[in-house]
RNA sequence: GCCUACAUAGCUCAGUCGGUAGAGCACUUCCUUGGUAAGGAAGAGGUCACCAGUUCGAGUCUGGUUGUAGGCUCCA
């Protein structure tokens, strides 16, 4: 007999070799019906793997998003069986489970596989789903010698240099090796699978592109197949509609439609802002020096170009040279007026900053500083350049030039676990501003390349770890992640693509004072090297408009929106009287202009619209009238005609960030859930 | 940086077999003076990314460069 622990707690008394398959049948028809894997002690596996003695075990259902990612390691399996059959000279890699699906790694040098072949390879896997092969678990027990590894070798030709690695491996730290078969299907894998391919009807292949063997640009290229698989039709088609509205969300796309910016091949990497753009960037500016000022910052600004000398006291030229833009001069030959001489090194090197903490310890150094002025905190509106690999770049997301709402905080020791407090509120506030909820906070250690004693990062991990218990926060850790010259904690956002970008930061850092050399006298009267702290909430404020404009889809929240009202007159006769309007809105402090062409007020507002502009004013004769308004909601569509100061009212209500109008926002934190 | 693909009007794209370039939108002008998502007409707009090569002749074929896209890697 096994006695099993289910997750209600209650037990249950099966037959000895009994699997959790038997498990569901005791226990009901549904459940048979919709299990597709087990949690047997934690660790998930097969349904029909026999359950040890005195187990916890937890039938895994279409519900379940561990029993997704069982269905789509299967599907990667269907996948490459189909692979075979229609491309015979294909060799197998690997095959995991991603995010959103999952790839199989094929070594097919001879041949590319494109799109177009999708619709081949699918229906082989439709094919083979309807057959409803039973994934069979076997393992070779007496390793090399055994007959499912001559069957599993035999495969894909026999000659898989690639598989023999991993097998050699896996013999090598002495873990049994483990096949599954499907039909006449067996590849190396250590499971656990659905029960069947009857499971893998509802498969998309996604999109295919390159990769290395071992993620190693030295090593063979292989083709790495993506694709994507549920357990219900619906959820598949809501999963490729997802990535269809994901793509018209693309803030690329957006961003030229909406003229807020654009690229040019004569700036690779650094987005050029047109007035639309430049006056979302500049609310986003404007937002954040309000939040500043109410949390005691002081603004400052140091140069964009600084000695190559400071990058060397800073640590940066040992440890970001690669990303750093150097300036070079280039001077005519004295004898030869025409000839140019290239590349000139200056008599002192000078950098373009990729970081703004050296120039604020300057700042700091400007004069001697008393701990009575601490937490002294410097916020700069940073413009930063780093270089990037030319295909790492993409859109506002990855750019060669960009601004940071970067600060420094100089702080004691002491001081520190209250400023992370205070930030981690801040944080969360900023986020909320903007609707941005699905925030994950990660706390990382020190990396390999670092600088600095042991202790001092030993006490700089415990500051932050200690600071986020005591917010309360969860927050996952992220081993070795660090700055080289500090731990930090970092705010993702996670944006419609479902990628995960890191937005804020907060890093501690007790290495840049000391070889900066800063000072502050303490209340002893001695002189003491300052704790700082280098943080940002957007982190750079083109990639943050980046994520605003794919969150809304480019329709703006009204206090954001860079056009919030527009004027439309019914024809020219009345354009005086919008004019008149667009006047006294300006004049209030709203965006708006008026729309003045000869075009019908059908096109107008079609053009408005298509700007995804929150509120068209048409005015026409009777409006002009009665000193109306007729107004049109982009949410709501039409709401009639309001007096120009009764809509005034209603826009007033509407123009601060909704964090700042509702005041128990900031108490009830998004992140601490 | 690596792999693959792509680059034609401001934008989106067509361009057959190698024979000096086309549409829609946008733009300009004119007509229309209008009531909640495209009124009509005319016009202007091109070193076919760039540099070489093959050819009597290249948007089209070949090579290189740059940029872009997707991925890898890097960064964080």
């Amino acid at each position: 007999m096994v006695s099993v622990k289910l997750p209600d707690g209650s037990q249950r008394d099966l037959p000895s070799g009994a699997t959790a398959s038997d498990l569901a049948t005791s226990i009901s028809k549904a459940l048979v019906k919709n299990a597709v894997a087990a949690k047997v002690n934690g660790e998930i596996v097969d349904l029909f793997r026999p359950i040890p003695e005195a187990a916890e075990v937890a039938i895994l259902t279409k519900k379940d998003d561990e029993a997704l990612e069982v269905l789509r390691h299967s599907a990667a399996h269907l996948m490459a069986d189909a692979i075979l059959r229609i491309f015979p000279k294909a060799q197998l890699t690997i095959g995991p489970v991603v995010d959103d699906g999952f790839y199989y790694d094929i070594y097919l040098p001879d041949y590319r596989i494109s799109p177009e072949d999708f619709v081949k390879i699918e229906e082989e896997m439709q094919r083979i789903a309807k057959e409803g092969h039973a994934f069979v678990r076997t393992e070779a027990d007496d390793g090399l010698a055994d007959e499912a590894y001559h069957r599993y070798k035999q495969i894909d030709g026999g000659n898989n240099q690639f598989k023999q690695e991993i097998v050699d491996d896996l013999l090598a730290r002495g873990a049994t090796l483990s096949f599954y078969q499907h039909g006449d299907f067996i590849d190396l894998c250590r499971g656990p699978h659905v029960p069947s391919t009857s499971f893998l009807k509802n498969v998309k292949l996604t999109s295919v592109a390159g990769s290395y063997w071992r993620a190693d640009a030295s090593r063979e290229q292989l083709q790495r197949v993506y694709g994507t698989a549920f357990f219900s039709k619906q959820d598949l088609q809501e999963h490729l509609r997802l990535l269809e509205e994901a793509k018209k969300r693309d803030h690329r796309l957006l961003g030229e439609q909406l003229e807020l910016f654009f690229f040019s091949e004569d700036a690779p990497g650094f987005p050029f802002f047109l007035p639309k753009g430049t006056t979302l960037f500049t609310i986003l500016s404007d937002y954040m020096r309000g939040q500043l000022r109410l949390r005691n910052y002081h603004e400052v600004k140091a140069p964009l170009i600084l000695s190559e000398n400071l990058w060397h006291t800073s640590g940066h030229y040992e440890n970001y040279l690669e990303n750093m833009f150097f300036t070079k001069m280039k001077l005519r030959d004295e004898k030869l007026p025409d000839e140019i001489h290239d590349n000139v090194e200056e008599e002192r090197p000078m950098a373009v900053k990729p970081m703004n903490c050296p120039g604020h310890c300057i700042l700091f150094k400007s004069k001697l500083h008393s701990h009575n002025e601490f937490p002294l905190r410097y916020a700069e509106m940073g413009l930063v350049h780093r270089r990037e690999l030319s295909g790492a770049r993409h859109g506002l997301f990855r750019v060669q030039a960009f601004t940071q709402d970067d600060a420094h905080h100089f702080c004691t020791p002491e001081q520190v676990e209250g400023e992370i407090g205070m930030l981690i509120d801040f944080f969360a506030e900023v986020y909320g501003a903007f609707g941005l909820t699905d925030v994950r906070i990660e706390l990382s250690t020190r990396p390999e390349k670092s600088i600095g004693s042991d202790d001092m990062w030993t006490k700089a991990e415990r500051a932050l770890t200690s600071a986020l218990e005591a917010k309360k926060v969860n927050y996952v850790l992220n081993k070795g992640d660090g700055a080289f010259y500090g731990p930090k904690i970092d705010f993702h956002i996670r944006d419609v693509l479902k990628r995960s970008w890191q937005c804020g930061t907060i890093q501690l850092d007790f290495s840049m004072p000391e070889r900066f050399e800063l000072r502050y006298v303490g209340p002893d009267g001695d002189r003491h090297i300052p704790v700082m702290l280098h943080r940002a909430a957007f982190g750079s404020l083109e990639r943050f408009l980046g994520i605003i404009i794919e969150h809304t889809a480019g329709r703006f929240p009204f206090w954001l929106a860079p056009v919030q009202v527009q004027v439309l007159p019914v024809s020219e006769k009345y354009n005086d009287y919008a004019s008149k309007v667009t006047q006294r809105l300006v004049t209030a402090g709203f965006r708006t202009e008026a729309n003045l062409r000869g075009d019908r007020i059908g096109y107008k507002i079609r053009q408005g619209s298509l700007h995804k502009i929150p509120y068209l004013l048409v005015v026409g004769e009777k409006e002009a009238g009665a000193k109306e308004v007729n107004v049109r909601s982009r949410e709501t569509g039409e709401l009639g005609a309001f007096s120009v100061p009764a809509f005034l009212e209603r826009i007033e209500a509407e123009k601060l960030p909704p964090t700042l109008v509702t005041e128990e926002r900031s108490s009830s934190s998004s992140l601490s859930t």
